[in-house]
DNA sequence: GCCGTTTTCGGCCCGACTGTTTTCAGTCG
């Protein structure tokens, strides 16, 4: 783990720790501001001393001292000393939804519950609805909420919930009072992973039955909340839905409240205040007189603050309100700038449409060029072949000529446990395009993954690394290696690396593209599409790149293929090495 | 604990919903 995430994890537990031993929560506010600031910033902590870090926003002397010990002792003495007062499983139940610091710090105090199987027993024995402030539908409430987490667990991806939100926003835009709807929270800043779906409407007529029509839905399991304006129900596949239901005089105010995110909006509110005003889903309001300045347009709110619209991709805090401020938002990529999908499989591996297929779909997408890029022999199992490779080369300029679109032909390649790559130099060298990527040996030390990756880099004639981490959301951890020392031998090698388009890829993730981009590297947002369909996945590639900054001018395939072709020319004129 | 062309002290985003309350605390996003 990067000793950013380490130091981030150790201050949003001090937050944690003092919010449940009762301590300010202007302090626990402090502490989950710097841990926050702390995951975000670009370079390595480890870097940094006193004055950098306190240079990082959120971070003060007092945390800097704290980050310092955390480096030299390997822990922080504050919070030992509240690992000594609050036990360890206390912090846990903090991950029930509708159990705060205050509820777990009381079942604590009151009844001695530190733990889940604690306070699952406290639960059966109905135990809690006596204390104060509690009562049966408390009581509940909390064992239904532990039982909602236990089974639907973590976040989905966000292909799956996009396609939930898009189905939900066409049936409530079925109805008459529904102005405008759409989705907004985390699936509208395009984040990875998905906890809940949000959904705005706008209705002026009878919100209320909008809300019925929503909580009596065939697909709802059970109601959670339902007011007036406000509801939460979870799916009969267990997905939490909140819809929130405003007049459309407040879409604006409404929808950049409810598109978050949370730190974000505290960023933007706080300007607000700053300048004598008040901001909510309601609208931009003048505090002295209550005088009402935007609510219709989101983008009035921003330009009512001296800022141009942020795009959602970006309202992270992670640097976008003083970037806007300065007005140096990047120029992001978008979808439309996409000129060509430089990593596709056909039947001749292990996809599942012809070559023909594929590459008429590209064309379909408007694409002026693509890249086949098939299974090398290492991957035994898809039983890859010279001839076979040289014939699927023979077929690509007639297939050019018929749909209009530059086929290039490459290769994924496999990188060895050992770095070793397929083929020899020479027959590589007879590639338009070439992609390598790890497909075994994930647990390998840091320094040999290090260096394997670092292999394939330098080579002469691999032009990008596919799905750099190989992490599957959900099922496999991303592999180990110096980030840093890579990312600069990309930068220096003119090596692109992969934004994997794939809905439980996404790899690299918006984190690593952002520091990607610091050392200068270029990317290629592809999709390793295995079917005709799977060409619509590059959407996510795209929400990836823009969540990490990414202009389109450092997507190689955004660019002219006079200009793409000479980057994957890379050394192919040198001889190899090695 | 952090931060400052309002301030080195005194603020710190804002509102909805729930369940428990006779006016509000806790939690969430």
């Amino acid at each position: 783990m990067r000793s950013n995430d380490t130091a981030a994890e150790a201050l949003q537990e001090l937050a944690d720790l003092i919010a449940i031993s009762g301590g300010d929560p202007y302090r626990v506010r402090s502490y989950e501001k710097a841990a926050r600031a702390v995951a975000g910033w670009p370079a390595d902590l480890d870097s940094l001393d006193r004055n950098g870090l306190i240079a990082i926003p959120a971070v003060g002397a007092h945390t800097a001292d704290k980050l310092l010990e955390l480096r030299k002792t390997g822990h922080i003495a504050a919070l030992e000393e509240l690992h000594a007062q609050v036990p360890a499983g206390l912090r846990a139940l903090l991950g029930i939804p509708g159990l705060g610091p205050k509820r777990a710090h009381q079942v604590y105090v009151e009844l001695g519950i530190s733990s889940m199987p604690q306070l699952l027993a406290a639960l059966h024995d109905e135990q809690l609805r006596h204390l104060k402030g509690w009562g049966q539908i408390s009581e509940r409430n909390l064992a239904r909420a532990i039982r909602q987490m236990q089974e639907v667990g973590g976040r989905m991806p966000l292909a799956v919930a996009l396609d939930i939100a898009e189905d939900l926003v066409a049936q409530l835009a079925a109805l008459p009072q529904v102005t405008r709807i759409d989705y907004a929270g985390s699936l509208r800043r395009m984040r990875d992973t998905i906890g809940d779906i949000d959904l705005l409407a706008a209705a002026d007529e009878d919100p209320g039955s909008v809300m019925e029509h929503f909580c009596t839905m065939p697909l709802v399991d059970r109601v959670l909340a339902h007011g007036p304006t406000k509801s939460s129900v979870v799916t009969t596949k267990g997905v939490q839905v909140d819809l929130r239901v405003v007049p459309a005089a407040v879409w604006g105010a409404a929808l950049q409240y409810f598109t978050g995110s949370k730190a974000h909006n505290i960023r933007i509110r706080e300007l607000a205040v700053h300048a004598g005003l008040k901001l909510s889903e309601y609208g931009l309001f003048r505090v002295d007189d209550g005088q009402l300045l935007a609510s219709a347009d989101e983008a009035d709110i921003y330009a009512r603050l001296g800022l141009p619209w942020i795009p959602p991709t970006l309202r992270e805090d992670r640097g976008e309100v003083e970037a806007a401020l300065d007005d140096q938002l990047p120029d992001l990529v978008e979808v439309t700038d996409i000129a060509g999908d430089l990593h596709m499989h056909t039947d001749l591996t292990d996809g599942l449409a012809g070559l023909d297929d594929m590459v008429a779909a590209a064309a379909r997408h408007g694409y002026r060029y693509c890249a086949i890029t098939d299974h090398a022999p290492m991957m035994a199992m898809q039983r890859m072949t010279r001839d076979k490779a040289l014939h699927q080369r023979s077929k690509l300029p007639e297939l050019t000529r018929r749909h209009g679109i530059t086929v290039l032909h490459g290769s994924e390649l496999n990188i060895g446990a050992d770095g070793s790559l397929d083929w020899d130099d020479q027959f590589l060298a007879s590639f338009d395009v070439l992609v390598a990527s790890v497909h075994s040996d994930f647990d390998q030390s840091r320094e040999e993954m290090t260096k394997r990756l670092l292999a394939a880099i330098e080579h002469p004639y691999v032009n990008i690394i596919g799905h750099p981490t190989t992490r599957l959301l959900g099922r496999r951890p991303p592999i180990d290696f110096d980030v840093d020392a890579v990312f600069k031998a990309a930068a220096r090698t003119h090596t692109a690396l992969e934004i994997n388009a794939f809905p439980d890829r996404l790899d690299i993730n918006d984190d690593l593209v952002r520091r990607a981009r610091d050392h200068g590297v270029v990317f290629a947002i592809d999709t390793d599409s295995h079917a005709v369909g799977h060409l619509d996945y590059i959407r996510y590639g795209v929400a990836v790149a823009q969540r990490g900054w990414v202009a389109a001018d450092e997507v190689i395939n955004t660019w002219p293929l006079k200009r793409l072709r000479r980057f994957l020319a890379k050394r192919r004129h040198c001889p190899p090495t090695h």
